[in-house]
DNA sequence: GTGATTTGACCGCT
DNA sequence: AGCGGTCAAATCAC
C-alpha cells in the first residue's frame, strides 16, 4: 500500500516474467560476486561489469513491470498530514498540529548501515516501551527548502544490534540527487534463514551514491555478506506494502550499482550522547552517505509478495 | 555564525 | 492513562 504503490498499477507479476527477471537478477549476483574480485584487484574493468549488471536489471525491471515513475506520486503513499488541529491559539508557541497515527509506512527493513541515499536530519529520539534501544525519528533535509515529507524510524535490531530496524514514511518528493544520483538496489533473500517468519525474497530501490562517492568508499564487503544483514523479522514487518508489489524505478536511472555494504555503521545518532556532530560528517548517516548501494543474496522463488518500493 | 543533534515537553491516538 | 510521534529550545561541532 503506502506510496507509490497506489501509483504502480501494475501488481500481477506473470510467473514467466518473475522467473526471467530472477535469472537476471541471479545473474547479476554472480556478476556481483566478480566484480567484488575486480574491485579488490583495483581492476578497472568493474564499470563494465556494472554496465552489464545494469542491463540485466533494466531487464528484470522491465519484467516485472515496474511502474516506472510512480516515484512522483506522492500523496499516494497513505500518509497523513498533520493538520492544523486549530492553530491554538491560546497558547504557548507549541504546535497544534494533531499528528498522524494511522500513517502507514512505506516499508520496513533491517540493515546493516544507515545510508540509503538520502540525507536526513534527526528531530527525535525516543525510548521504546518493551524495547531495549530507542528509536530515532528522521526527516528529510528538504523538508523544508522542498517540503519533501519522507521520513523514518530507526532502532537498533533487537536480535542484533549491530543492526537496524529503518522503517520509512511517506515519500521523497525532494530531488536529491546531487549526492545521491545512483538509485539503490537491494537484492535479498533470507530463503535459507530457516525461521518461517522471513520473506523468502527481497528487492528494494532506493537512491545511493555516485560512482565518484563510491569510489571514496574505504571498501567493499562481500555480496554473500548480504544474507547476513537481515535480522529476523518477520515478513509484515518488512513487508508492509506488500499488498502492491511493484518496482518503480526507470531502469534508466540506474546510474550506478555496486556490489557489497561499505556503510559505516556509526551508531553516534541513534545513541545520542555527543553533541550534533552534524554537518558534513558521517555522524549516523544523516549528511554522508557511505554506502554501497548494491546487496545481493541468494535468490530463491519470488512470489508477488516479495516486492516492494523502497522510495527510489 | 550556521546548522545539526539532543532532550524534555507537548499532544493525539489507542 | 499510557505510549508513541513531534516540536522546539538548548547545546554542540565545525
Amino acid at each position: 500500500m503506502c506510496m507509490a504503490s497506489s501509483g504502480g498499477a501494475g501488481r500481477d507479476v506473470p510467473a514467466e516474467k518473475a522467473a526471467a527477471a530472477v535469472n537476471d537478477l541471479i545473474e547479476v549476483r554472480e556478476g556481483a560476486a566478480r566484480l567484488k574480485i575486480l574491485l579488490q584487484e583495483q581492476s578497472s574493468e568493474w564499470t563494465e561489469l556494472i554496465d552489464d549488471m545494469l542491463g540485466k536489471l533494466s531487464s528484470a525491471l522491465s519484467a516485472l513491470d515496474t511502474g516506472g515513475a510512480a516515484a512522483g506520486a506522492s500523496s499516494a503513499d497513505g500518509v497523513i498530514r498533520p493538520t492544523a488541529a486549530g492553530e491554538s491559539s491560546g497558547g504557548r508557541t507549541r504546535r497544534r498540529i494533531s499528528y498522524r497515527r494511522s500513517q502507514r509506512s512505506s516499508g520496513k527493513r533491517v540493515t546493516d548501515t544507515l545510508v540509503d541515499g538520502h540525507v536526513w536530519r534527526k528531530y527525535g529520539q525516543k525510548e521504546i516501551q518493551n524495547s531495549p534501544h530507542p528509536r530515532s525519528y528522521y526527516r528529510c533535509t528538504h523538508k523544508s527548502d522542498q517540503g519533501c515529507n519522507a521520513k523514518r524510524q530507526v532502532q537498533a535490531c533487537e536480535a542484533d544490534p549491530s543492526k537496524y530496524a529503518v522503517t520509512y514514511y511517506g515519500e521523497h518528493t525532494c530531488s536529491d540527487y546531487p549526492s545521491s544520483t545512483a538509485p539503490m538496489i537491494i537484492v535479498a533473500a533470507a530463503a535459507d534463514e530457516d525461521d518461517d517468519n522471513l520473506a523468502n525474497n527481497l528487492v528494494s530501490f532506493a537512491q545511493t551514491l555516485s560512482p565518484h562517492q563510491l569510489a571514496k568508499e574505504e571498501g567493499v564487503v562481500a555480496a554473500s555478506r548480504m544474507s547476513s544483514s537481515w535480522c529476523t523479522t518477520s515478513a509484515d514487518d518488512v513487508f508492509s506494502s506488500s499488498a502492491d508489489p511493484f518496482v518503480q524505478l526507470a531502469a534508466d536511472e540506474l546510474a550506478a550499482v555496486v556490489v557489497g555494504s561499505a556503510g559505516r555503521t556509526s551508531d553516534a545518532g541513534l545513541h545520542g550522547g555527543g553533541g550534533g556532530t552534524a554537518a558534513g560528517t558521517d555522524s549516523f548517516a544523516t549528511s554522508s552517505p557511505s554506502s554501497l548501494g548494491f546487496r545481493v543474496g541468494s535468490l530463491g522463488t519470488i512470489g508477488d509478495d516479495d516486492f516492494f518500493l523502497f522510495d527510489p
